[in-house]
DNA sequence: AAAATAATTTGATATAGATCACATATATTT
DNA sequence: AAATATATGTGATCTATATCAAATTATTTT
C-alpha cells in the first residue's frame, strides 16, 4: 500500500525515494471493520483518509432519518468531512465503511506542514482537489438535467467497480432516490 | 479593481506591493455586456475569470434546450468551464453575465506559472479551490435532502445578493426546478 | 409614452418518483 | 443447517413537481 500511494502521487508529481519516505512516514496505517466509524457527528475531524482497500462511504442523516451519501471512496481516493476539518465545526457527517477496508490517514496539521515544507506537494493537492471541484461539478449538473435512470446509467458506466462492492440501496442514496424506484429502473418492462 | 483582487488574495496569503503587482500583471480588464458569451459549448477555454462587478452565470443546455445553471459567479467569485480548462477538451457550457460585468481574466498557462513562481500563490489556490469543494458538496446535499422550497430558502438565506440582481426564471434554474414551481413556492397561502 | 420584449403568475392536468405494506431472496451468525 | 439479519422486489396509492397554455406584470427599446 505504500506502492499505491506512491503511485498516486506520481501520476502528478515526480518524487525521489527519500522524498516519498519523508511524505509517506506522515500517513498512519489502519484497518476498519464493517460498522467502524472513522467519523460520526458532531465529532470533531482531524483527518483525512486515502483509500487503499475496500470502500468507504459519507453520508449525512436528515431530520426524517433518511441517509443521503455524498461520496464513496474506493481504493486511490482521499475522503474526509472537508468542511468540518477546514473550519474546525463539529462534522455533520458519518464516514464509515461498506464493508471494511483500509486506509491511510494524515492529520490536517501534518497535510499543511507538507504542504508547507514541499512545494510539489501543495501542487499535488491543488491539482487533486481540482480534479474533486470538476467531478462534483458533473455530479450537479446529472442531478439538475437527469432523471434517476439516466443517473443510474451514467453512474454504472463511469463506476463499474461500485456494483461489485455497494448494494444498491446505496447507490440509490447517492443517487437522490429510493430502493424502491432504484429496483424499479432496471426491470422496465411493463 | 485591483483593491478588490489584492485584498482577495490577502484574506489568505500576504504579499508585498511589487509581489502583487507581479501577480496582477498576469491578468486581464475586461468589460462585458449583456448576452456576451465568455464562453460558448464546443469552445477551447484558456482562460479563468475572476468577478469584479455585476454577476456571472454558467451553465449547460441539455437535449430537451433546457438550461441547467451550475454556478452564479459574484465579485470576488472564480469562474470558467473547469473541465474543459483541465483537459483541453471542447466546451459542454456557457458563460455569461446576467446584466454586463466586469472581470478580470488570466491563462491557465499563467495561473500555473504564478503557482510554479510563488509557493505561497499555490497555496491560496488550494485553499480557494478546497473551500469550493466544500461549497459544492453542500449543494449536493442539499439537492439530495431538501425538497424545492427549502433549497429556494436556503439559497436566499446563503446569497441574498443573489436576490437583488437575478431574476426568479435563472434562481430556480439553479435550484433544479421550473420557474412555475419556484413561483408558486412563495405563495404557499391555499 | 408606445411598442416590443422579458419576467412572473395562475390554472388545469400529467407524471416521475415517494411512501407504505409486504413478500421474497440473499447473506451472516449461532 | 437453523435462525437471524440484511437486501431486494412488487403492488397499491399518494404527492411534489413538471408540463402546457394563457394571462398579467415589468422592463427595455424605439
Amino acid at each position: 500500500m505504500k506502492k499505491l500511494l506512491r503511485e498516486h502521487f506520481e501520476k502528478i508529481i515526480a518524487l525521489t525515494d527519500s522524498e516519498f519516505d519523508y511524505i509517506y512516514d506522515h500517513f498512519v496505517f489502519k484497518k476498519i471493520i464493517k460498522h467502524q466509524f472513522l467519523i460520526q457527528q458532531g465529532d470533531r475531524v482531524h483527518n483525512e483518509y486515502f483509500v487503499v482497500k475496500g470502500c468507504l462511504k459519507s453520508y449525512m442523516i436528515d431530520s426524517d432519518d433518511k441517509a443521503h451519501i455524498l461520496q464513496f471512496a474506493l481504493p486511490d481516493w482521499w475522503v474526509s468531512d472537508y468542511q468540518a476539518l477546514n473550519n474546525g465545526s463539529p462534522s455533520t457527517l458519518y464516514l464509515d465503511s461498506v464493508d471494511g477496508a483500509e486506509i491511510l490517514s494524515i492529520t490536517m496539521e501534518n497535510k499543511d506542514k507538507l504542504c508547507a515544507e514541499m512545494h510539489k506537494v501543495e501542487h499535488f493537492f491543488r491539482k487533486k482537489t481540482n480534479w474533486g471541484y470538476v467531478a462534483l461539478q458533473q455530479r450537479i449538473l446529472s442531478l439538475l438535467n437527469s432523471n434517476a435512470k439516466d443517473r443510474y446509467e451514467q453512474l454504472l458506466k463511469q463506476y463499474p467497480a461500485l456494483f461489485k462492492t455497494v448494494p444498491k440501496q446505496l447507490l440509490a442514496s447517492y443517487l437522490g432516490v429510493t430502493r424502491e424506484t432504484l429496483s424499479r429502473l432496471y426491470t422496465p418492462a411493463k
